[in-house]
DNA sequence: CAAGATTGAGGACTCAATCTTT
DNA sequence: AAAGATTGAGTCCTCAATCTTG
């Protein structure tokens, strides 16, 4: 499902699931940023992958780095204005997907029943 | 889940999910043998990408090519005494493996459950 | 020309090594 | 020495182009 849901993505608003997901995360952040490793951890990728992936996202305008005041070790991803635009127009289209794909297919009772079958198996 | 499976068996067994698949469904096909383009999308692979993990299987000894009498443009990947051994000796990790990470966490009528929302969503 | 398979080029990810700061 | 982040090297995958056969 999620593969189909990356292709639908990709097809209709040129975006990658794995870049939704971090715009989306930065935007319910406070002030829009997130140290990079904590980023990580939100999207399931690697400290190294996420850098390079927000290297691709600074490049196209998306994200912007920042310095972290009180640990000169850290340092933020921070969601651009043209971030948010992206973001925004591409949540109805990865809605849509997922309705269609995922959610139409089940009753309210059978997504609560899935939804607590995933907690079961999550960190194991 | 199925990340955690592939590190469990490859940490265990040293055989990655991908490569456990492919000798499993060549080990269950007539003369465990199957056309490159039939175990590609068994596995969930393109073609290319199959004919590169069939490379390195060769090259381990695991898988032999073989050519098609009726069709010449064909091509057959045929599971070796040596894969044949590899397939069985990880057959017990991937089986405590997944028990451990997946099934254990459901009930039979839990498990039906879920097998009949699985159908549901394939191929949408 | 279409179909089966492989190869060339390039993308995205990981581990290990590195640099900087604590 | 340990932690945050990035970089170097290598793996695995895909798309498009290619070669061969039907």
């Amino acid at each position: 499902v999620s593969r189909e849901l990356e292709l639908e993505l990709e097809s209709v608003e040129g975006i990658q699931l794995r870049t939704f997901t971090v715009l989306f995360e930065l935007d319910r952040a406070p002030h829009r940023r997130l140290r990079m490793s904590d980023l990580a951890t939100a999207v399931g990728l690697s400290r190294s992958g996420l850098s390079r992936l927000i290297d691709r996202l600074v490049h196209e305008g998306s994200i912007e780095r920042a310095e972290c005041d009180d640990d000169a070790r850290g340092s933020f991803a921070v969601l651009t204005g043209q971030g948010v635009q992206r973001l925004n127009d591409s949540r109805e289209a990865h809605a849509a997907a997922l309705r269609r794909l995922f959610l139409d297919h089940f009753s309210a009772a059978e997504l609560r029943a899935l939804s607590s079958y995933m907690e079961r198996v999550q960190g194991e």
